[in-house]
Order: structure tokens, then sequence, then C-alpha cells
DNA sequence: CTAGGTGCCTGATTGC
DNA sequence: TGCAATCAGGCACCTA
């Protein structure tokens, strides 16, 4: 077991760890920040600093995989976990995290007793002081909600206008949003389609089921407060686990048991990503 | 426009 | 044994 090297935080992932944040510092004011590595900080580390201190967070929000911490005064932190990026509240002044790669912690008082500590292994995520074109790339160049604005005839139709691979096609946040490996794997088993297919070689019926696979699947994670999974070990921000690792299918299951058909799941590689299948069920 | 490649980063694994 | 090369992974950015 790799227990901190991957986390893949997805949509249930990013949206438990929001509403952990929501009931938390909203009202908090940042008070201090701090940082051993000021490139995960952007534009940069005194612009965020300058601009973040003394601010009251007034809403936590949420697109795609995007946090969105909106501060008084109509500015926005933009945060990204990509691969191993984790956030924990935590008292100040314990050594619960010391081993857990904090990279950056936002100081808190008014509203909350807790540290706002961005843990980062990879240091592939960033905290971003967003202006208002990076703001405006985040709000509408995204692809749609999976569960809010995703509609049958967008999916259907983006599917048909493309010959790549559907599961690729899937996990492109421009044309989709907040899906990612876990969830892109467990939705083509649920749909019994085959993820390296040619995204417009699958018939109406076939774009439906996936379509519904997705938002099953993504309905799952959020119920259950996100994936845990073997080789990952997602946090939610008060470092407890998800409880959606009963609910794989296929996600690192390779040379295992299909639990429908007793065939063996298999792993390839599709455009550089683990990808999951049982040859029998999915076609 | 799309398709493909690379860089970012670190620890586990594999190769010699 | 010891050390170097390889790999994974979301996404930005680059080139053809």
């Amino acid at each position: 077991m790799r227990f901190d090297i991957v986390f893949m935080p997805e949509l249930p992932e990013v949206e438990t760890i929001r509403k952990d944040l929501e009931g938390a510092i909203v009202g908090a004011i940042i008070t201090d920040i701090w940082t051993d590595t000021p490139k995960m900080l952007s534009p940069s580390f005194k612009s965020v600093k300058a601009e973040s201190v003394g601010k009251k967070i007034v809403a936590v929000k949420r697109r795609a995989k995007v946090l969105m911490i909106d501060l008084e005064g109509g500015k926005c932190l933009l945060i990204h976990l990509k691969l191993s990026g984790r956030i924990l509240l935590r008292k100040p002044l314990t050594k619960e995290d010391i081993y857990t790669h904090i990279k950056i912690i936002l100081k808190l008082k008014d509203g909350s007793p807790l540290e706002f500590r961005f843990c980062d292994l990879r240091k592939f995520g960033y905290v971003k002081l967003a202006n208002d074109e990076e703001l405006k790339k985040v709000r509408e160049g995204l692809g749609p909600e999976p569960l809010d604005d995703l509609t049958l005839e967008y999916f259907q139709k983006t599917l048909a206008k493309s010959g790549k691979p559907v599961k690729t096609l899937l996990m492109d946040q421009e044309k989709f949003s907040g899906i990612g490996n876990i969830y892109a794997n467990e939705a083509f088993f649920a749909a019994k389609v085959l993820p390296m297919r040619p995204a417009k070689s699958l018939s109406a019926e076939e774009s439906e089921k996936l379509f519904n696979g997705v938002s099953k699947v993504i309905k799952e994670g959020l119920d259950n407060r996100g994936t845990t999974a073997k080789d990952d070990f997602y946090l939610d921000a008060f470092g407890r686990a998800g409880n959606n690792e009963s609910n794989l299918k296929v996600y690192q299951k390779n040379g295992t048991d299909c639990l429908v058909c007793k065939g063996k799941i298999q792993r390839v590689n599709l455009g550089g990503r683990g990808t999951f299948f049982c040859p029998n069920c999915q076609h």
C-alpha cells in the first residue's frame, strides 16, 4: 500500500471537501499565509498574501474539480488539488500533519479555530488569485457540471463529433467536467461500453447508457463522501476517508474476477492513463 | 481545428 | 548490493 502517493480527487471528492470547508471557514478572516513552496501560488506568493490577508472568506464554491474561495471585496482564490493535493483543517500548532507534505497554510480567525493546510506531495496543485480572465475560464471554459447542467442531447452530440477514444473525451475538462480516472472507468463498466471505442462509434443507446452511468457513479461517489481506493489515500477536510471504495467494480482491479461474469478485469493504457474494464461485460 | 508530445514532481518499482 | 532508469497521473503548454 502506498499510503500517501496519489489521491486523485475528482468531483465527488472536491465537492465533499467544499462542503466541509463551507461549514467551517465561511466567515473566518485570513490572518496570514505561509508556504515553503511559493511556486504553488500564482501570480505570486506576495500578491496572494497581499490580497488575502485581512480578508473575510464569504463563500466556498466549486466548478468542476476547482475550489473557489470567495473573499470579501470580490477577489477569489482558485484551488486545484491535481493528483496529490489535500486540504486539512487542523488546530494551529498541532503536529498531526507533520508527515503529510504541508506546502501552504492559511491562518484563520473569527469563525474558525482552525488552520487551512494545503498538503501536496507532488506539488502539482495550486492556489491562484484569479483575475477576470482566469475566473471566466473556470466558470465558462469548462464543460457542463455532470449532475446539474449536462444534458443527454449535449452528451450525445459531443460524442458523435469526436473520433477520440470515448474515455479520453469524457475526461476532457473542456468538453465535460469533474470526471477523472476513477469515475470514468466505473461509468464505462456501468454502461457496459468499452472505454477505448472511438467516441463517434457509440450508438444512441450506448451513449445514453454511458450518460446514465456517469450520473450514477458520480452520485454514488457524492453520497459516500468520495473514494479512498486501495492505492490512493483521499481524505476530506477533516482527515476522514471516503466510503465509496466498496462501489468500485473495475478501478485498480486488474487481474481480479469480474463481479458480474467472473471474467478477469484487464488494464490497458489509454491516453497515458490506466484504464480498467471487463472484456466480457463491456463491448 | 486536432493530435501528439513534454514538463511539472516524487516515491515505488524495475533493470542492470 | 547499489544505483539509475522508468513509471504514474491532471492539466498546461507547445509543436506539427
